[in-house]
RNA sequence: CGCGGAGUAGAGCAGUCCGGUAGCUCGUCGGGCUCAUAACCCGGAGGUCGUAGGUUCAAAUCCUGCCUCCGCAACCA
C-alpha cells in the first residue's frame, strides 16, 4: 500500500480577496503536494476559506450583501486564484458547508461536556462606533480604540471558556519529545518562551457580539468563536465525528497531518491551541506544524488602504502563471520575510525563465533540428566532460529532494535553475555548431546534443513541483507526460530516435520599463 | 536586563555550527562566441564582513561589551 501525505494550508479568510501574500501560501504548500505525489505517496492536499466572524458580517453589510452572497463571493475568488495558479488540493472546504458547522457544534458540545469548555465572562473594552471588542493588549497606549482612535468603554460578555491550562504539561511534553513538531525552529521558541512557560491562560471560545458564525446548540444566543471552528475543519474535511464509534475510512487514513502550512501570525493557535483541542478530542496531534513568513511589498506590509497590494491573478494576467509561481517560490527567504515588487518579478522573469530556461531549450532544441532531423541522436562519442554533466543532473536530484524534505523550496528550486546555467555553459564549452562544420565530429556532436536533451529532460522532470505548466510543456518535446521522481531521474532514459517536439517559446521576453508603465496605469485606473 | 532573529560590494542574499587567501544574483565595465528569445560563456572594477575589545600563528566565523533594524510578547483572520 502507498504511503499516505496529509498536508493542509491555514484556510483563507473570506472578507476580501486574497492578495499574492495569501496566494503564496497555498502555492508553497502545492509544491509540497505535488512533490510527494512524484515520490509516489497517497497524498491529500486540504485547502478552503474561513468563513464566519464579526468582520465578514461588517464587510458585507458595506457591501450591500447578505453574509452568506458575501462568502460566496469571495471563496468563488479564493478558489478561482488558487485554480489559476494550479494549486493541486484535493478538497477545498468551505467552513458554512453543513456538514463542517454540525460537527463543530458537536465538537463544542462534546469538549462542554467533558468540563474542557466552561461558561465565564469576557472582560474588554468596548468601543461603540466600531461595534468591537478589544482586550487590553490590543487598546492604543492612551487606552483609546485601536481602529478609530475613540474613547472605550469597559464591557464584559457572557462567554465561554477552554481551560487551557489543564493540558499545558502534556503539549510541553510533545514539543520537547517532537523537536520537528514546530518548524522553523525560532518559531518553536517564541511559543515555548512567549506562551508555555508564562502558563497559559484560557482562550474564549463563544461570542454573543455577532451571529454570522455556528450556534452553541446548547445555548443558541453564542456563537462559537473562530478558533474551534476555523481550526477543526482539518478534521471536519476527512469526516471527522466526534460522536463516532469508528471513524470514517478517510479520517483513519489520512490523520494525523503530515504537515500543517500555515503564516507565522497563527503560529499560536496552530501551535498551542489546535493541539490542546485535538488532546481534548483524544486525537493525534499533526506531526509538523511549519510557519511561513510574510511577503511584503518593497518594505510595507501590503495592504488594501495602503493601495499597494498584489494579486496574483493580476501579476499572472501581465506575465504568467510560472512567472508568480517561480517567483513566490524563489524568492521566499526560509525564515525572513519576503519581498516582492512588480519590477523585480519582471526582472526574474526576463533572467532566468526568459534567459536561462527558455533560452536553452530553444537553442538545443534548434540544434537538433537542423543537424539531426530533429531527432534525438545517440550517445555515440561520450568524453570526460559529458560525465560532469550527468553527476550535476544527479547532484541537483539529490539535493532537490534533501531541500523539499525540508520545506526549503527557494534553495531547491534554485539548484535547478543552476543546472540549467551549467547546461548553457557546457554548449560553449562543447561548442556544438564548431563539431557540426566537420563531419569526422558528428560521433561527437551526437553526444554533445544528446546529453544537452537528457539534461533538460531531467530539469524538467524536477521542475513538475514547482513549475508545473512549464515542466508539462517541455517534457511534451519529449512526448511524454507527467513523470515520477523514481523513473525520470535516470539519466540516459532518453532513448534516441525520438522524435522531438516543437519547443515554441517558452516564456516571451518583457520590456521591463514598458510593461511597468503600462502596469502603473492600468492598476491606477482599477484600484481607485 | 521579557523571548527570538538579523546587520557582508550600489541593491538583494550565501558563507558563521566544524576559524585558514571574502562568494552568488542583479546592476556596471571589458572580452569571447554566433546554436539561441540582442540570448549564452569568460573576465575586471567595487566590501576596514554594524562597532569596540579579547582568544589565536590565523576571526565574517569563537568570547565579551555596545549600537542599529526586525519578529514575537494571549484572544489581532
Amino acid at each position: 500500500m502507498k504511503e499516505k501525505f496529509y498536508l493542509t494550508t491555514a484556510i483563507a479568510y473570506t472578507s476580501k480577496k486574497p492578495h499574492i501574500g495569501n496566494t503564496y501560501e497555498a502555492i508553497f504548500t502545492d509544491v509540497i503536494a505535488r512533490y510527494q505525489r512524484l515520490l509516489g505517496k497517497d497524498v491529500f492536499f486540504l485547502t478552503g476559506t474561513d468563513e464566519h466572524g464579526i468582520k465578514i458580517e461588517q464587510d458585507a453589510i458595506k457591501d450591500g450583501e447578505t453574509p452568506k452572497a458575501h462568502v460566496d463571493r469571495v471563496a468563488a475568488e479564493v478558489r478561482a486564484i488558487w485554480d489559476l495558479c494550479d494549486v493541486s488540493y484535493d478538497r477545498f472546504i468551505r467552513t458554512t458547508e453543513p456538514d463542517h458547522e454540525r460537527i463543530v457544534a458537536k465538537i463544542f458540545k462534546k469538549l462542554y461536556e467533558k468540563g474542557d469548555i466552561y461558561k465565564g465572562e469576557y472582560q474588554g473594552k468596548y468601543c461603540k462606533s466600531c461595534e468591537d471588542f478589544f482586550t487590553e493588549s490590543q487598546v492604543t497606549e492612551d487606552g483609546k480604540c485601536p481602529e478609530c482612535g475613540a474613547e472605550l468603554m469597559d464591557a464584559c460578555e457572557e462567554a465561554y471558556f477552554f481551560k487551557m491550562s489543564r493540558y499545558q504539561d502534556r503539549l510541553m511534553d510533545y514539543i520537547e519529545t517532537h523537536p520537528d513538531f514546530i518548524s522553523p525552529e525560532a518559531r518553536k521558541k517564541e511559543m515555548v518562551n512567549n506562551f508555555l512557560k508564562p502558563g497559559l491562560k484560557d482562550l474564549c471560545v463563544s461570542r454573543t457580539s455577532f451571529t454570522w458564525g455556528i450556534p452553541v446548540s446548547f445555548d443558541p444566543k453564542h456563537v462559537i468563536y473562530v478558533w474551534i471552528d476555523a481550526l477543526s475543519n482539518y478534521i471536519t474535511a476527512l469526516g471527522y465525528d466526534p460522536d463516532a464509534d469508528v471513524q470514517s475510512e478517510t479520517y483513519r487514513k489520512y490523520w494525523p497531518a503530515n504537515v500543517q502550512i500555515i503564516g507565522k501570525d497563527i503560529l499560536r493557535f496552530h501551535t498551542i491551541y489546535w493541539p490542546i483541542i485535538l488532546m481534548a478530542l483524544g486525537e493525534p496531534l499533526p506531526e509538523k506544524v511549519f510557519a511561513h513568513p510574510w511577503l511584503l511589498n518593497g518594505v510595507d506590509k501590503m495592504s488594501k488602504s495602503r493601495g499597494n497590494t498584489i494579486y496574483a491573478d493580476e501579476l499572472a494576467g501581465w506575465l504568467n502563471v510560472d512567472a508568480v509561481r517561480y517567483y513566490l517560490l524563489s524568492e521566499m527567504p526560509y525564515l525572513n520575510d519576503g519581498t516582492i515588487t512588480y519590477e523585480s518579478v519582471i526582472e526574474k522573469y526576463n533572467a532566468e525563465l526568459v534567459n536561462n530556461l527558455g533560452n536553452l531549450c530553444s537553442r538545443t532544441v534548434a540544434m537538433a533540428k537542423k543537424y539531426f532531423d530533429g531527432r534525438v541522436p545517440e550517445n555515440a562519442a561520450p568524453e570526460a566532460i559529458d560525465a560532469e554533466l550527468v553527476a550535476a543532473c544527479e547532484a541537483c536530484a539529490r539535493g532537490v529532494c534533501e531541500k523539499l524534505n525540508e520545506y526549503r523550496t527557494a534553495e531547491a528550486i534554485d539548484l535547478v535553475f543552476d543546472l540549467l546555467h551549467r547546461a548553457n555553459k557546457y554548449i560553449d564549452e562543447t561548442t556544438p555548431w564548431a563539431l557540426a562544420k566537420d563531419e569526422s565530429k558528428t560521433a561527437r556532436l551526437k553526444s554533445v546534443l544528446y546529453h544537452l536533451l537528457e539534461t533538460i529532460r531531467f530539469a524538467a522532470v524536477l521542475l513538475q513541483p514547482f513549475l508545473p505548466g512549464t515542466a508539462k510543456k517541455v517534457l511534451e518535446i519529449f512526448s511524454i507526460g507527467k513523470t515520477p521522481f523514481e523513473t525520470g531521474l535516470s539519466f540516459g532514459a532518453l532513448q534516441a530516435g525520438l522524435a522531438l517536439g516543437d519547443a515554441g517559446i517558452l516564456f516571451a521576453r518583457v520590456d521591463v520599463e514598458k510593461l511597468l508603465e503600462r502596469i502603473r496605469i492600468v492598476t491606477e485606473e482599477t484600484h481607485k
